[in-house]
DNA sequence: TGACAACCTCTACAACTGTGGAGATGTTAG
DNA sequence: CTAACATCTCCACAGTTGTAGAGGTTGTCA
């Protein structure tokens, strides 16, 4: 079962993110994926890396003499463990605030806003059947 | 000017959510608001609290021997930041998205998505005068 | 006037985070 | 075999965050 709160940092959303595009992958495969980004050594990818397997990120596995890891957290576990974090504390777990302030913040175009609205239409049928 | 670029940790959050309520208060004010949650010495508050006066995120004023804060951050401010964060770490800065998964992830009621959907009209309004 | 309560200042400290250097070791091309 | 290379292991160090104790100042009440 996957863990149950995801918090990330920002150098482990960098991480990850290469991770899954890459994985299985070692260190120093990461380190040149991001070397535009963030410049890191070595050393500091493997660092992190290796605390990300410590807190379940992350799963590293020996093989011969070189370190391959993969992700041990989902796109969508991470995602939702960013929103939740957000969704507790800036806005009392409190939904409709939240997407509004969404709405309110980022400059949608007409087409992003009526996708949404399908969106929500298609949520509504599923809710009506359960 | 407000701060570009506001990051709250869950220790701020509670801070700031009972400075916002309270204020303009004093750190025992805030200690005892948060007793229940808590249960930080007087030590403890006051420290998170004049750390956070350096960040700008509160500010405090010294009337006679007693230190008096305010908030110096709005809590649409933080919200947004939290909201920032989180869009762009967890969905590459793509809205849509983000809403999905909300949409996914909460048990919204039929009658929050209505609400949801009234968000949109209303927003959709607004874009075409502009 | 002296004890107490309320508040303040200063200092500490462990865990976590970002960053990376030094040096060992295994792999490969001449 | 040996030099060069890729990788790894171990260790360090500064900054941030959560948490708080020790001891000073001030106002108040018997």
């Amino acid at each position: 079962m996957p863990k149950a709160r995801i918090e990330l940092t920002e150098a482990e959303w960098a991480i990850i993110k290469a991770v899954w595009e890459l994985e299985p992958c070692t260190a120093p495969d990461i380190r040149e994926k991001l070397q535009r980004q963030t410049a890191w050594t070595y050393s500091t990818v493997r660092t992190l890396m290796d605390r990300m397997v410590v807190k379940g990120l992350l799963a590293a596995e020996k093989v011969r003499n070189l370190t391959v890891y993969r992700s041990a957290a989902t796109r969508e576990q991470a995602q939702r463990g960013e929103l939740f974090y957000a969704l507790k504390h800036a806005f009392n777990g409190a939904l409709t605030p939240m997407v509004q302030c969404l709405l309110d913040t980022g400059n949608l175009s007409t087409d992003e806003l009526t996708e949404l609205e399908s969106l929500i239409k298609a949520k509504k049928k599923k809710a009506k059947k359960s």
